[in-house]
DNA sequence: TAACAACAATTAACATGTTAAGGAATATCA
DNA sequence: TGATATTCCTTAACATGTTAATTGTTGTTA
C-alpha cells in the first residue's frame, strides 16, 4: 500500500478515509452499518474516522428521523472533487502494479487472499 | 491471524510482542536496531513494546556499555516459557491452516507475498 | 579540542484496530 | 402497557503504525 499512502500523504487523508470516499462515492448515500461494511472498518473506527472527516468537510452526517438511531453519511463536493482528482492516479498506481507483478500473478494472488478472507474469519 | 490472535488473546501479549519474543528466542542477546528488523517493527514501536515487555518481566533491557546509545534486549525464562507453552500451539494453527488451504497453495502465497514485499518498499 | 555532523533511541502527536462498557432509541412480549 | 431485550452507535482504554521533533552519545574535522 505504500505508492498509496504517498499519494494519499499530499492529500492529508489516509488509507481508511479513501477508502471511505470512494464507497460513498460509488453507492450514494449510505447508512453507517453499511458504509462500516463496505468500507471494512469496525464501528468504534468509524465513529471516530467520520468525525474528523465531517470536520474536514468531507462528509455529512444525518439523523434517520424514522429512526433515530440509525445515521445517513454522505460524500459532499469537497470529498468527490478529491477522489475525481486523485482517481486516475490511483489507477496508474494500480495498473503499474499489475505491470510489475505480471497480470496472472495478481489474479492469482486476489484468488489467494480471497480464500484466505473467509477462513480467517470464523 | 486471526486464530493466532485468539491463541494469544489467552495469553495477555498481542501478536507483536508474540513476535517480539520468537525473534529474542531464535536469536538471543540482540541490539535494539536489529530486533526492530528481525521483528519488522518500526523504532517507536519497539521502544514501547519493549517497555510493556520489561513491566511484565518478559524481556530485560542493559545499556551497552561500549556505546552508551545502544541498547541490548535478551528474553527471560518467563518470556521463554510463555514461547515454550504455546509455540506447539502455535505449530498446530499454521498446520491446519496449510491443510484448509492446500500445502501447493499456500507456498504460492507465500511466493506472491514475498515478491510483493520489496516491490512496495522502494 | 571545540564546533559540527551522524547516530541510537525516545517522545510527541495523530490515526487506526480491538474489546468492553455504556447510552439512547426501538422492538417485543407477557 | 410496562418491563425487558435488541439494535445502533458512542466512549473508553489500551496497543500499534507513522512521521517529525528531540535528547544523549559518539565521530569527525578544522
Amino acid at each position: 500500500m505504500t505508492p498509496i499512502r504517498d499519494m494519499l500523504s499530499e492529500t492529508g487523508i489516509t488509507e481508511q478515509q479513501w477508502r471511505v470516499l470512494r464507497v460513498l462515492s460509488e453507492f450514494g448515500l449510505l447508512d453507517a452499518s453499511t458504509l462500516a461494511n463496505r468500507a471494512s472498518l469496525l464501528f468504534p473506527s468509524l465513529t471516530r474516522i467520520a468525525t474528523t472527516m465531517r470536520k474536514k468537510g468531507l462528509i455529512t452526517q444525518t439523523r434517520d428521523v424514522a429512526d433515530r438511531r440509525r445515521q445517513f453519511i454522505a460524500i459532499t463536493e469537497a470529498g468527490q472533487k478529491l477522489i475525481d482528482d486523485y482517481t486516475d492516479q490511483s489507477a496508474l498506481i494500480v495498473a503499474e502494479f499489475k505491470r510489475t507483478m505480471g497480470e496472472d500473478d495478481y489474479e492469482t494472488l486476489l484468488d489467494l487472499l480471497a480464500r484466505l478472507d473467509p477462513m480467517v474469519r470464523d
